[in-house]
DNA sequence: CGCATTTGACCCGCGC
DNA sequence: GCGCGGGTCAAATGCG
C-alpha cells in the first residue's frame, strides 16, 4: 500500500525529458490514490470497530433480556403453582357452601378483556341470539385478528401448568343454537385416567370454548387434530365436527368445531382436555390463552357462581340463568345436564368495544349459549376498537393485534387494566355471592381490587396473555392444524404441556418452557386453507381437519 | 399403499 | 323402561 517517496527523487534524477515528467506525475497520482484508500480503509476500520461494539452491546442486552425472560418465567410457574394450590382449596371451601347453587345453575362469568362498543354488543346479541334480558360488562382483552376474530367464547386454554390434566375446549354451541353439551360419562371416564382431572375436581371438568370469526374453516391453533366424527346437533344446522390431538398418540385432548348457524362466519370451537405432550410454538398462543382462561374459570368461575341469574350491573362477567342461556334458533334443545364441566369461554370476536367505557356492557351475555349447569366463564378478548378482528388464527397465521410482533393486544390502551377490572369485578361478585351483582359501592370494588391484584390467578392470567404476548410470533401460526404444514421445526417443540385448561398437575405443567424461536416463529400454517369448516365441503389436508363435510349423521 | 376423512352404527346418560 | 340426543367407534371411502 505505501510508497516509497525516497525513491521518487531518484527517479526523477535518472529519467530524462518529458517522460521523466509524466513519469512524475504518474507518481503523484497513484501516491494520492493510496493515500486515499488507506484513509478510506482506515476509516471504514474505525466503523467496523464501532459495529462491533454496537454489536457487542446488543447482545449485552439481549442476554440480559433472555435472563429477565427466564427468570420471570420461573416466577410465573411458582404462580401458576401456588394458584393451583390455592384453588384446590378454594374449591373445596366453595363447592362446600354453594355446591347446591352451583348444581343447580350454571354459572357464566363474562370476564371482557377489552372494551366493546354498544353497536357491537348489540350485534352480538343478535348473532347470540341469546335472551337481552341480561347485560354484562366485560374488559375487552382485544386479539387483533387478521382473517379471525372470536366472536365469543373461544378456547380455553387449560392452565399452561398441568401438561397431563385434561383440556377441554368447548365451542360454544349455542351460537349454532345447539347447548354445548357438558362432557358426559364417556369423556368422563376418559378423562378420569388423568389423574390429574380427577384430583383437581372429580366432577368438573373445564372446557375451553373459543369463539372467533373466521374466514377459513377451521381455526388453526398450532396443534394436529384428526377428525374422527361429525353430527349434526339438533336444532343446529351446521355439522359439529369432532377432532382428537393426534401430535401424541395418548393425547386426550379433543376439540370441537362447529359453526354459529346465525352467523357463519363464527367459528366456534371448544376444546377438551390437556395435552400431554409437548406443544409445537405455533400452539403456545392458544396453549397461553386457554391457560388463562382456565385459570380464571379454576379460581373464578367456582367462586363466582352464587347467583348466576342475577344481572351483572356493569360487570364484566355475568351469570345467567340455565334455560335463558339456550340460543334462540334452539329453543328446545336440552341443556346437557352434565354439571361437571365448567366452561371457559372467550368470545373474541366481538368487535364493537367501546373505548369510552372501562367495561363492556352486553345486552345479551355470550353465556345464553351454554348449558346452564356448568358454570361457564367467558373472556371477551375483544379490542377496543375494534374494527381490527381480535386474532386472526385463520390462514395459519396467528396475529395477536395488529403489531408485528404478533402481540396481544389487550385492549387499545391499556390493555393490563381492563383485564384487572374485568377480573376485579369477577372477585366482586364473587365475593359477594347472593347480592353482590345488583349494586357495587364503590368501597366493595376497592376491596375487589385489593383482593384481585394479590390473586395468584389475576395474576396467572395476566401473566400468560403477556407470555402469549411475548410468544406472539411463534402463537402466530395457526398451521398447527395441519399436520403437514408446519412450519414448525422439531427445535421449535415447545414444552407446553397446557395449552388447555388444565384441572391438575400444576406440577407437571408448571415446567412451561418456551423454545427461543418461539419470539420469531410464524405460524403459517393454515394459509393453506387445511382447515376445512365443518360446513365447508372443501377437503384439506391440513392437520386441522376441520370437517368439509355438509353432510348430517 | 398409506393415511385422513366420511359416515353409519353403537354406547351412554338424561328426561319423561 | 323407552326414546332422544350427544359423543365415539370403526369400517368404508377417497386422495395423494
Amino acid at each position: 500500500m505505501e510508497v516509497d517517496l525516497r525513491k521518487t527523487p531518484q527517479i526523477k534524477q535518472e529519467d530524462k525529458g518529458e517522460d521523466r515528467h509524466d513519469k512524475e506525475q504518474e507518481l503523484k497520482v497513484k501516491w494520492i490514490k493510496l493515500m486515499q484508500d488507506e484513509k478510506q480503509f482506515e476509516l471504514t476500520k474505525a466503523e467496523m470497530g464501532e459495529v462491533r461494539e454496537e454489536n457487542q452491546r446488543l447482545r449485552v442486552h439481549l442476554d440480559q433480556i433472555m435472563k429477565e425472560y427466564q427468570t420471570l418465567q420461573k416466577k410465573f410457574q411458582d404462580i401458576i403453582q401456588q394458584q393451583e394450590a390455592s384453588t384446590a382449596e378454594l374449591n373445596t371451601a366453595i363447592n362446600n357452601n354453594n355446591e347446591a347453587q352451583i348444581n343447580d345453575e350454571s354459572d357464566l362469568v363474562s370476564l371482557s378483556l377489552g372494551r366493546t362498543k354498544s353497536t357491537d354488543l348489540t350485534k352480538k346479541d343478535k348473532r347470540c341470539s341469546t335472551p337481552p334480558t341480561k347485560s354484562a360488562e366485560g374488559l375487552g382483552l382485544g386479539l387483533e385478528c387478521g382473517k379471525f376474530e372470536i366472536l365469543s367464547p373461544t378456547t380455553v386454554a387449560k392452565s399452561s401448568v398441568n401438561p397431563s390434566t385434561d383440556n377441554s375446549l368447548e365451542e360454544a354451541k349455542g351460537d349454532g343454537g345447539e347447548t354445548w353439551t357438558p362432557q358426559k360419562p364417556q369423556t368422563l371416564k376418559r378423562d378420569g385416567d388423568d389423574p390429574d382431572v380427577s384430583q383437581q375436581n372429580p366432577t368438573k371438568k373445564t372446557r375451553v370454548s373459543v369463539r372467533v370469526r373466521c374466514d377459513t374453516p377451521t381455526m388453526n391453533d398450532g396443534c394436529q387434530w384428526r377428525k374422527y366424527g361429525q353430527k349434526i346437533a339438533k336444532g343446529n344446522p351446521c355439522p359439529r365436527a369432532y377432532y382428537r390431538c393426534t401430535v401424541s398418540t395418548t393425547c386426550p385432548v379433543r376439540k370441537q368445531v362447529q359453526r354459529c348457524p346465525q352467523d357463519m362466519s363464527i367459528l366456534i370451537t371448544t376444546y377438551e382436555g390437556t395435552h400431554n405432550h409437548p406443544l409445537p410454538v405455533s400452539a403456545t398462543a392458544m396453549a397461553s390463552t386457554t391457560s388463562a382462561a382456565a385459570s380464571m374459570l379454576a379460581s373464578g368461575s367456582s367462586t363466582s357462581g352464587s347467583n348466576p341469574s342475577t344481572s351483572t350491573h356493569g360487570l364484566n362477567f355475568y351469570l345467567n340463568e340455565n334455560l335463558k342461556l339456550k340460543p334462540m334458533y334452539m329453543p328446545h334443545s336440552s341443556i346437557s345436564p352434565s354439571p361437571s364441566c365448567p366452561t371457559v369461554t372467550l368470545d373474541l370476536t366481538s368487535n364493537t368495544l367501546s373505548t369510552s367505557s372501562p367495561y363492556n356492557y352486553r345486552s345479551t351475555p355470550i353465556a345464553t349459549i351454554f348449558p346452564p349447569r356448568y358454570s361457564t366463564t367467558n373472556l371477551n378478548f375483544s379490542s377496543l376498537e375494534s374494527n381490527a378482528l381480535p386474532i386472526s388464527w385463520s390462514n395459519g397465521s396467528l396475529n395477536y393485534g395488529k403489531s408485528q410482533m404478533g402481540s396481544l393486544n389487550f385492549g387499545s390502551t391499556q390493555p393490563q387494566e381492563n383485564i384487572y377490572h374485568s377480573f376485579m369485578q369477577n372477585k366482586t361478585m364473587m365475593a359477594t355471592p347472593t347480592n353482590n351483582q345488583h349494586s357495587l359501592q364503590p368501597d366493595t370494588i376497592e376491596a375487589a381490587t385489593r383482593a384481585i391484584t394479590s390473586d395468584p390467578n389475576f395474576q396467572s392470567a395476566l401473566k400468560a396473555a403477556l407470555t402469549s404476548i411475548i410468544g406472539g410470533g411463534a402463537v402466530g401460526n395457526q398451521g398447527g392444524d395441519d399436520k403437514s404444514g408446519h412450519n414448525v421445526k422439531p427445535g421449535d417443540i415447545v414444552p407446553v404441556f397446557s395449552s388447555f385448561p388444565s384441572t391438575s398437575n400444576a406440577n407437571k405443567s408448571s415446567s412451561t418452557v418456551y423454545n427461543k424461536s418461539m419470539a420469531t416463529t410464524t405460524m403459517n400454517s393454515q394459509a393453506t386453507g387445511s382447515n376445512s369448516l365443518p360446513i365447508s365441503s372443501s377437503r384439506s389436508k391440513s392437520t386441522s381437519p376441520e370437517t368439509s363435510r355438509d353432510h348430517v349423521v
